[in-house]
DNA sequence: ACGTACACCTA
DNA sequence: GTAGGTGTACGTC
């Protein structure tokens, strides 16, 4: 930087709380997202970079960078604690807005800067004296009157909102005392918004005045005693200390540690498109013209940036930024022009949010007598209309099940934020609205159920509810939203604008505990809700929860709403400090519909199908207990492992292989099987015995049972936040594990099938982890081999054992197989020789020469423990996190089982995310082919998807689902392994699988 | 009535 | 060797 070089330092965190306040409130046309002040600062910088000679500057940038807060742990505050301590929480609407003004600094291709410990203040006057001392002009682009003290004959400011530039006779106009003055006048003012002390009963005029006397502030200081007005004499003897400190709060520092020199400052040239790009995102159309037009660039071409935000994107459709975001591109991190260390942030940083929030709702008593029932329709409306007005309600549902397709609809409750007492409360009210509480004995003598009075009628109350659960402007938060949000489904409401708390644990916290909402509860407010069964009983005594009084209900369902709005509060702002909002974004909050979609459509199954299989396996299985009685010499409980021990090893005195840990003898199907294997007739009779009555009672018998009495189909609930690795379960009834593996079994799923005129189409992922093993360890063979289509295992057998895969024997092929699994499940020789029935010897030589032959997987194994280790977690390519509290154990077993999971996971948890982006984009990939009314998806196994079609649309829909999934973890990761689908259709599942 | 162990179904 | 859920037996309360 030299002589004739103009410096333009942007007070970025000045400027948002300014433009949030001057400027109109600016939301998102699609979400209701609040970009006032991003919007204000775009066409600043805009002006700025483009026309500055035109404004009062008067000159245009060489060099330019804007300047953040970054920590609220300033040396500051550590001179003085209470520094800022009167500061209140910035608005909500204005939270979303930090990100994104960052965002939209390196759309510009400017330096964003902050430095840990010191206000951007600081880092102004740093520069601006550096500048200066070389002979450059500086423009600080702020009004703030901190910073007024900086201004010398090179330093100007410049207040962009009022096109106005500020220079020492400005300074003077407004203070009454030249900038050099300016720390010897806010020292006696001192500031109560910085909660600097100051001499009280001095303001700006008389401090000028004083200043003027007396010439500076020690000589006022030395000569106090001669100031002829007596109180104002006294306050300053007794202010002494206040104004030593009060002065060194309000010195800026000149010192600060910058990261990028001046010479990094200077001004790039602008990337069009890129700028464009965000530009659009924000849906600011008019900036976003004459952007384009001054580049020359087509801006309908260009697609919307990805943009991270706080809250509120929740109306985007699913694919909106999906094509424009890049792998490089995620939140919270540092980008090369970003200085951040770790640490919190100042008042407004999701950082400090995270001290903030949880220092505030941790502990903080809940006070149920607070809660209201809402029992008119008028005051009802009142809640709605302030939800609208915060922008932001926790919501829940009480009901009649735990099975969303069979819940009707009991109450619904509320949580505000209360902002009626002062702006910044962190006081929340709740209430419940009962809608369907019922009372009177439900047996023959009397009238039957009627329901309760004081209560809003339930079409009504809908009407009312739709208007705020469907407005996407109002972010709805709630625990397991998928289920509220079936339940409502059937009512009529789609929800639209959400946040699930369950959600967010979940991906901030995979591994660490369960998230269900009592233990979040206990963990991060350190409350314990009431429990379910204290209101509505348990065994025989247990209620439906339209049989519980409504003052109880009351208590019981606004908690709810309470503590998952507190929970929200404190953990929303985690998730943005740990970079971890995209997953959240894109993985986990999208899929809400899709899967409550899935649920509800359910599948067919065919009852007397798997009724004709009953009748078949219990017959089979009636044989097989004769003969087993037979070989055994009594009769006995064959489903008993203890009393089936005692006969095999007891009486029968054969030679027990194992025992479980309990001390039992095992007689699991290995042990069974070796058994047999020695000559043994009856142990092969009980391992036939027991595959038969498996898939007797698990699925024959028990899946009608789940048929739904109107749909007369089975409805499946996935569970988002069961596992560690991100795949999804599935429960009553499980649908990931319908049998496959052998021909008796596959007869179940004939039983799945299709409803007339339609087929099922099953498409399902070639070889999906081994596939993500090539990609994540850079295994040239393996990638090599995906990328020719041949056969994995057999080339893996060739490169271990140098046989040619032409006429491989198919035991050879068997091997690699199972090391190649074994090598996805974090692989042991122990286990490897379980699963081949080899020596454990020799199932570690063939480990080594595996790894001898793809040396990068053995460094992908220590890599990725090194990290856990590390960190207590690990991370997809997708940037999921699982973790593994237990990884550094003591416990040699346990460390090891923790080290496989932990190897495992980043694999499985890829193929997950990866199935997790093909069914969010599935459905929009196929309404745009036209073919969203005639295929629906309906399962999701892991590697597999099901959907019904009719039958004049398979041919047309099957591409459409074939290149979504095998595209689908484009464009966040660009796959160096092809991924591979085969899809089919037929009546029945077994027949498409 | 509820929890745990065992066995076994899936990817 | 990874990740799940469910049915049965059997213990405890």
């Amino acid at each position: 930087m030299k002589n004739g070089d103009h410096l333009f330092l942007v007070d970025g965190s000045g400027f948002i709380f300014r433009a949030f306040h001057a400027l109109p409130a600016l939301t998102r046309k699609s979400d209701g997202l609040p970009v006032g002040a991003v919007s204000g600062f775009c066409n600043m910088m805009w002006k700025l970079l483009t026309e500055a000679r035109d404004t009062s500057v008067g000159v245009t940038p060489t060099h330019l960078a804007v300047i953040f807060d970054y920590s609220s742990k300033t040396f500051r505050k550590d001179i003085y604690p209470d520094y800022k301590a009167n500061r209140s929480a910035p608005p909500e609407e204005l939270i979303p807005q930090f990100g994104l003004i960052r965002q939209a600094t390196r759309a510009f291709n400017l330096p964003c800067i902050e430095t840990e410990g010191f206000e951007a203040d600081d880092i102004i006057a740093t520069y601006a004296r550096k500048a200066e001392a070389l002979g450059a002009d500086v423009t600080i682009v702020s009004s703030d009157k901190d910073l007024m003290q900086l201004v010398t004959p090179n330093v100007h400011m410049y207040d962009a909102m009022k096109d106005k530039q500020i220079g020492i006779p400005d300074v003077i106009e407004k203070w009454g005392v030249p900038p050099e003055k300016m720390i010897d006048l806010q020292s006696l003012t001192g500031d109560s918004t910085d909660n600097i002390p100051g001499i009280p009963g001095i303001g700006p005029k008389t401090a000028a005045q004083l200043l003027e006397e007396y010439g500076d502030l020690d000589t006022l200081m030395a000569r106090a005693g001669e100031i002829k007005q007596n109180k104002r004499r006294e306050n300053i003897l007794a202010g002494v200390e206040a104004v030593k400190l009060s002065r060194q709060l309000v010195t800026l520092r000149t010192d600060v540690p910058l990261e990028l020199e001046l010479d990094a400052l200077v001004l790039e040239q602008q990337n069009g498109p890129k700028l464009i790009s965000f530009l659009k995102a924000m849906q600011f159309t008019s900036l976003t013209k004459r952007v384009a037009d001054a580049c020359d660039c087509d801006a309908s071409a260009i697609e919307p940036s990805s943009i991270t935000v706080e809250w509120g994107d929740t109306a985007r459709g699913p694919d909106l930024d999906q094509k424009a975001e890049t792998a490089d591109d995620k939140p919270a991190e540092k980008t090369e022009k970003t200085q951040k260390s770790a640490e919190t942030g100042q008042g407004a940083t999701p950082a400090d949010l995270v001290t903030s929030r949880e220092a505030v709702f941790k502990g903080q008593e809940i006070d149920r007598s607070r809660y209201v029932t809402i029992r008119d329709l008028d005051t009802l409306k009142q809640w709605i209309a302030a939800a609208k007005d915060c922008g932001l309600v926790a919501f829940d549902t009480e009901t009649t099940s735990l099975d969303p397709m069979q819940a009707e609809l009991v109450g619904v409750s509320l949580a505000l934020q209360d902002n009626s007492a002062s702006p910044d409360s962190t006081a929340i009210r709740a209430a419940y609205v009962p809608l369907g509480h019922k009372a009177g004995a439900d047996d023959l003598f009397s009238d039957g159920l009627k329901l309760v009075d004081g209560q809003i009628p339930m079409g009504a109350a809908l009407e009312a509810l739709k208007d705020l659960l469907e407005d996407t402007s109002v972010l709805k938060i709630a625990q397991n939203l998928k289920y509220d949000y079936l339940v409502m489904k059937r009512h009529g409401i789609t929800i639209a604008g959400f946040d699930d708390t369950m959600l967010i644990s979940y991906v901030l916290e995979a591994g660490n505990g369960n998230h269900g909402m009592d233990s979040l509860s206990e963990r991060w407010l350190g409350h314990t809700p009431i429990p379910y069964k204290d209101v509505a009983g348990s065994g025989k005594s247990l209620v439906t929860f339209d049989r519980v009084d409504i003052e109880k209900a009351t208590a019981y369902a606004a908690e709810d709403a309470d503590v998952t709005l507190r929970l929200w509060l404190v953990l929303k702002p985690r998730l943005v400090a740990a970079g971890l909002t995209r997953v959240y974004e894109r993985l986990e909050r999208p899929l809400v519909p899709v899967l409550a979609m899935m649920e509800e459509r359910g599948i067919t199954i065919d009852k007397q199908i798997l009724s004709r299989l009953s009748g078949e396996l219990a017959q089979k299985a009636a044989a097989f207990e004769d003969e087993i009685y037979e070989l055994a010499g009594e009769r006995f409980n064959i489903g008993s492992p203890k009393q089936l021990g005692d006969i095999l090893f007891g009486k029968m005195g054969l030679p027990g292989g194992s025992k479980t840990k309990t001390g039992q003898w095992s007689t699991s199907a290995q042990v069974l099987e070796d058994l047999a294997a020695q000559g043994e007739p009856l142990p092969r009779k009980i391992v036939d015995w027991r595959q038969l009555t498996k898939l007797k009672s698990t699925y024959t018998d028990a899946l009608p049972g789940y048929v739904h009495p109107e749909t007369k189909r089975v409805h499946t609930s996935y569970s988002m936040a069961a596992t560690t690795t991100g795949r999804l379960s599935s429960s009553e009834p499980n649908l990931q594990n319908i049998p496959v593996r052998n021909a008796e079994g596959r007869k179940i799923r004939t039983a799945f099938i299709s409803t007339p005129g339609h087929k099922l189409l099953s498409a399902d992922y070639s070889q999906i982890e081994l596939r993500v093993l090539a990609h994540v360890a850079e295994i040239p063979q393996l990638r090599q081999a995906f990328a020719d289509g041949v056969d994995i295992h057999a080339m893996t057998a060739s490169e271990m054992f140098g046989v040619p895969i032409e006429g491989m024997p198919s035991e050879v092929r068997r091997r690699a197989k199972a090391i190649n699994f074994g090598i996805i499940y974090g692989i042991s020789a122990f286990g490897l020789a379980n699963q081949l029935s080899i020596e454990r010897s020799e199932a570690s030589d063939y480990i080594k020469k595996y790894f001898e032959r793809f040396p990068g997987i053995k460094d992908y194994m220590e890599s990725t423990k090194e990290f856990a280790r590390e960190h207590g977690y690990v991370e997809t390519i997708f940037g999921r996190r699982a973790h593994y509290p237990e990884i550094k154990s003591s416990n040699a077993s346990m460390r090891a089982f923790n080290e496989r999971a932990a190897i495992n996971a980043p694999i499985q948890g890829a193929a997950a995310d990866i199935i997790r982006r093909a069914m969010v984009q599935i459905e929009p990939a196929l309404a745009k082919a036209g073919l969203g009314e005639k295929t629906r998806m309906l399962l999701q196994v892991h590697d597999e998807l099901i959907f019904e079609v009719e039958d004049e649309a398979i041919d047309a829909a099957m591409p459409v689902i074939i290149s979504t999934m095998e595209n689908a973890a484009m464009p966040a990761v660009s796959m160096r392994v092809p991924l591979k689908v085969e899809a089919r259709a037929a009546h029945n599942w077994d027949e498409a699988h």
